[in-house]
DNA sequence: GTGGTCTAGACCACG
DNA sequence: GTGGTCTAGACCACG
């Protein structure tokens, strides 16, 4: 899986690492078990300090995507928490883009249509 | 309307009164050619420095919600921009949602659902 | 000639007024000689304080555009002052626009044409 | 590139900034890709609060003259939106320049003379 | 070290 | 009375 930063981007790096790891797993670019390269393997590939890289997985850990172990290495986690649910955050931040989306003249249709290809691929 | 800000938020209070503005415009509780507080009304009110007030509206103003004029203040914008698209940044957080959604386990017409009801409001 | 004010304009409403009225004399609506109406009459006409009004006449008799006397108000003057050059203001004025429009990727051309179009009418 | 405030124009410091800026990119006095002084180093550089300055920056940015990124600070950008047209204020601003360039007894063609030396450096 | 955010307080032009 | 501008000074996240 290749991860692509934009240095310029509002969003500190290390969250840009961990959202296109999520958006992997999710996509099922990355199966549950897979390996996930080394701190020292990733920040090397994308010329990032390795404390950046390792603070994204630190936070994949915590939220229970991945797990690590001193001999493998950090795994996509085989059973994943199924809450069923968003957190506040997202459902915000959801609230957000669809106001914003309202207000653009774009029709519900349209915008889950959008949803649904975003849920596709 | 009422603007709550959290503090704790990692969101900036300025960004915070833009979206709650904006909802605010997009569910109808502020209606088109409506007035807003005051910058110094609404800064005393939520109890936030008068610059950081005045930034989220000079924001909403280059964003096309609001207008303002010397004599009346702010008002919400009476011919909204109607570009019927959401830009990349939104469509970039709305695909994150949406793949952390579904690594959730939630179905997509639940998901929907939960759509529809905040465009609804 | 007819006065149009943007109340939501970043351009102070005295100055609205003048730079039109600055224009009509250039484009030759408003002839050398003519009368213009009075400050009561105009102030009127587009719904804004008489002091506003005035504000932009006493601008167009100190730049020299317009005389005024008690008995018959004020008129465009007949001998303009001819200095054959533009002020300092107006030459960073158009420094900056000529910089801008570079970084366009207009082309000179293209930009003269439009210079003559405005000059045209 | 050295940059000078006019503490008695009308024209607000952080926007004598932004124009000094753009200006110096339009010349190729700045390159692109071309790292500009720190908010910090210009602030005590012109002797300017660095909240104007950092505002100056952010309005580039927003316009898409610069980029900023945490690491090294603020660039020059690459690649340039190239609209290929003036916008609306600049058009306004140019007219109303071009009338009174027109009164002062300027012929166009030393008018165009003088816009080819301003677009030439 | 960098830009980003925020405050308290002040002054200004406009209308 | 309104928004706009500016300062001095502080703290923060990121890398």
């Amino acid at each position: 899986m290749i991860i692509k930063i934009n240095e310029y981007s509002d969003i500190p790096i290390y969250m840009q690492i961990r959202n296109q790891i999520v958006m992997g797993i999710s996509s099922g670019e990355l199966e549950a078990g897979e390996q996930l390269p080394t701190v020292r393997a990733l920040s090397t590939e994308i010329g990032i300090n390795t404390m950046t890289v390792s603070k994204a997985y630190q936070i994949l850990k915590t939220e229970g995507y991945i797990l690590t172990d001193r001999k493998n290495g950090a795994r996509v986690r085989m059973e994943m928490n199924r809450s069923k649910s968003i957190n506040n955050e997202n459902k915000d931040e959801l609230k957000r883009i669809v106001s914003e989306a309202k207000l653009s003249g774009i029709s519900i249709n349209d915008f889950k249509k959008m949803i649904e290809e975003m849920w596709g691929k």
